[in-house]
Formats: structure tokens, C-alpha cells, sequence
DNA sequence: GCCGAAGGTGAGCGGGCGCTTAGCGTGGCC
DNA sequence: GGCCACGCTAAGCGCCCGCTCACCTTCGGC
């Protein structure tokens, strides 16, 4: 099982690769700045203000705003594939698998759930190149668990009468993980993790 | 079981009761402009011409524009308790009632998506008030579906480990259908509403 | 010590925003 | 027929948006 790096020091340690460092701290600003009030209320003096620089030094690292919402929702998806392609890929029936994919996934939209509120909800802001760019790495997404729930179902293991709903069901489950999650709430999101992955075994009827 | 009726007609069925019809019009036009691009990223010169009106027509029936979207949502809101009532309140056993609380908030959600998207989806839109009386409304949905589950515990209809997070998930799953069914993908609201019957029924374990 | 590149700032442009106001056409009432 | 309340429009106000540009440091290389 994966450890919950995600949720250690702050949730800004996924953004730790992004050069030169002024361009991270707007990129981090840009995260946060949208998922506290959506991509369109968010004006280019919030995001330069948060980040201790003045609005016009937003340019020199981004040509647009747009791009930067570009950005941060490539490197989520690449996050978001990278996750379930190593559930996917690991050892273990195809049960332990999904488990494991769905309590790895909960868990990333729960503990960064800054960042998967931008990525998950602000697709429709971004332009249609851009947008048609994210739409494949979604559909990673949706290959990754589809193979696992074929597999169960090929082995004998799960009991699924439609396979391509019940995927869409489950990541469906796990993404919207990202719009109610409070983190001063009662559960953390190691707790939701291991819940949902056991509601998903239900849901195929793992044996 | 309800029917569809919301699917039939085109949508615009449930704001009958809105009068007078410039005011109705007004409404229409800020729900479809709302769904298709944003709260924020819509100007009310675009809902007025969508009416068919001058901008200024707006401010003769509404008195801003959250003053729009607060109607919307609170009409949407207690369209979806009602579903939710209906089907709780209904004969039957604890899964039957379940999978008809489902099956018809589903399809409510795909059908009307454009609707359930604005209302579902733009809650942080609204100021702090306004957001205080529609999550009183959301609440109700919770205890509705939550009701069903514990009704179904006590019978030893359903085995549940954590009531309160099975609840969250199933109206999670019915909730973000709003955010991926395409009017013009290969499912039929009617044909999602049974598939998350379905899969709900297992997830609380039903007998 | 001088220079150019890199990275930053303050001021501000053009434009579109939410919303207001003065005035116009029209239908119901006496 | 006169009148006014109502629903609506044309014009536009003040503001703030995304973004640009002229200029200012700082610093490594020689």
C-alpha cells in the first residue's frame, strides 16, 4: 500500500520540480487562488499578490493566465495516471489491486484536496487544445481501473454485469471525494480511503 | 417508482411556477448559461440576450445577479428533498425505497443535468447567507437517504459498517453524475438511474 | 570596472464588467 | 379621451479586469 505522502508538510511538496523557484510560488499561489474561488474569480493580482510579487511579474513566467491553469492541471492529471498505473501495475489479485488504487486516489483527492479541486472541476476553463490534451490523460485514468475490474472479472474474482458503468461509477466516487472533503472535519483521509475502498469491493461483488 | 418526467420536454418543466414570464425567461436563460460556462464566467448582458431582452431587463425581477443564482439553486435544492422524500417516505422495504431514492435522484441529475449542474456546482458562488439556507436544504437530502440506510440496518435488511460515510458516498455517486453525463453519450438517464440502483444495493450490503 | 542578460517593478491601456438612470410605448381604468 | 403605472430600452457610470511597457536592479564573466 502506498504511504499518504500527499498529506505530509503541506500538500505543496507535488509542485517541488517546477523551476525557477519564482515560477513555483506563482503556480502554488495560482492552486490555491483557484480552488478557494474557481479559476474565473480568480484575478492575476491575487495570484501575484499571494505569491509577494507584483501583478506584472506573472508575465515573465506565464504567458497567460490560462496557461497556468494549464500547467498545474497537466502535472495534477500526470499525478492522477502515475497513482493508478501503480495499483494497477503492483502485485496481488485483483482485488487487492482495486483496493489499493481506490484507497491510493481517495487519498490524494482527500489530503490534496486543493489541488484536485483545480484539477478535477476547472477543465471547463481551459481552451479546447488544452482541454482536448487533459481529456487523454482521463482516459488513462479510466483504462487503469477498467483493466483492474476486467481482470477480477476474468479471474473469477468479481461479479460486474457492466463493466464500463461500474468504472465510471468508481472514479466517479473517488473524484467527487475532492468537492466534499473538509479537512477540519471528522475523517481523515486515510479513513475515507480504506471506506470507499471497501464500498468499491462491494460494488463488484469481490468475493 | 416516479416517472422521468423531468427528461421529457426539455428541461425547462420544473419553472412552470416562476411568474411572471419575463421573469421566468430571465431564469431560464441564467440556468443555461450557468451550466454551460460558469456562474462567474457569465455576464448578464449574456443571460439578457438569451431572453431576448436589454441588459437592464434583468434588474426589473432580480435584484442582482447571485440574487439569480440564490432562486435557482433554492428551487433545485427543494426539488431534490422532494425526490428524496418521496422515495424514503414511499411503501416498501428498506432496499426497495433505497433503490427508488436512487434510481430517481439519478435520473434527475442526468436528465435535468443542465439544472443539477448550476445547482449542485456553484454553491460557493453564493454569499455566506445564501449559502447557509441552501446547506440547511442539503442536510435534508443527507437525512432522507441516511433514514433509508438506518431503516434497512435495524430490519437486518442491509449490512453497513459506517452509516454516516455510506450516506455520503451514495449521494456523492448520485450528486456527480451532474458532472460527467453527456445528453449525447451512449446511456439514458433511466439506464444510469438502474446501474446506480444497482451498485448502491451492494454497497450496503443488501440481502 | 564595465556590460549584458535575467528577473523584477510602477504606471497604465483598452475594454468589458455589474449595475443605474432618464425616458419611451402601451394597455387598463375612469 | 386623458392619465398613469408598468415593463422595457438606450446610454452610460465607475470600476477592475488581463495584460503591456519603459525602466530599474542585481550579478556572473572578463
Amino acid at each position: 500500500m502506498n504511504t499518504a505522502e500527499e498529506t505530509a508538510g503541506g500538500e505543496t511538496s507535488a509542485w517541488g520540480e517546477v523551476t525557477p523557484d519564482a515560477a513555483r510560488r506563482l503556480l502554488v499561489a495560482a492552486v490555491e487562488a483557484f480552488a478557494e474561488r474557481g479559476y474565473h474569480a480568480t484575478t492575476t493580482r491575487d495570484i501575484a499578490g499571494r505569491a509577494g510579487m507584483s501583478p506584472a511579474a506573472l508575465y515573465i513566467h506565464y504567458k497567460t493566465k490560462e496557461e497556468l491553469l494549464h500547467r498545474i492541471s497537466r502535472i495534477g492529471h500526470e499525478k492522477a495516471v502515475e497513482i493508478l498505473r501503480v495499483a494497477a501495475a503492483g502485485e496481488g489479485s485483483a482485488a487487492e489491486r482495486l483496493a489499493d488504487a481506490v484507497s491510493s486516489f481517495v487519498r490524494w483527492h482527500a489530503g490534496g484536496r486543493t489541488t484536485a479541486r483545480v484539477v478535477q472541476y476547472e477543465l471547463d476553463s481551459l481552451g479546447p487544445d488544452a482541454r482536448a490534451e487533459i481529456l487523454a490523460l482521463r482516459r488513462q485514468c479510466d483504462a487503469e481501473v477498467r483493466g483492474i475490474i476486467e481482470d477480477g472479472v476474468a479471474a473469477g474474482e468479481f461479479d460486474v454485469l457492466d463493466v464500463q458503468g461500474t468504472t465510471l461509477a468508481v472514479l466517479s466516487l473517488c473524484i467527487d471525494v475532492a468537492r466534499w472533503f473538509n479537512v477540519k472535519g471528522p475523517r481523515t483521509p486515510e479513513e475515507v480511503g480504506a471506506l470507499y475502498a471497501d464500498l468499491v469491493l462491494r460494488m463488484v461483488g469481490a468475493k
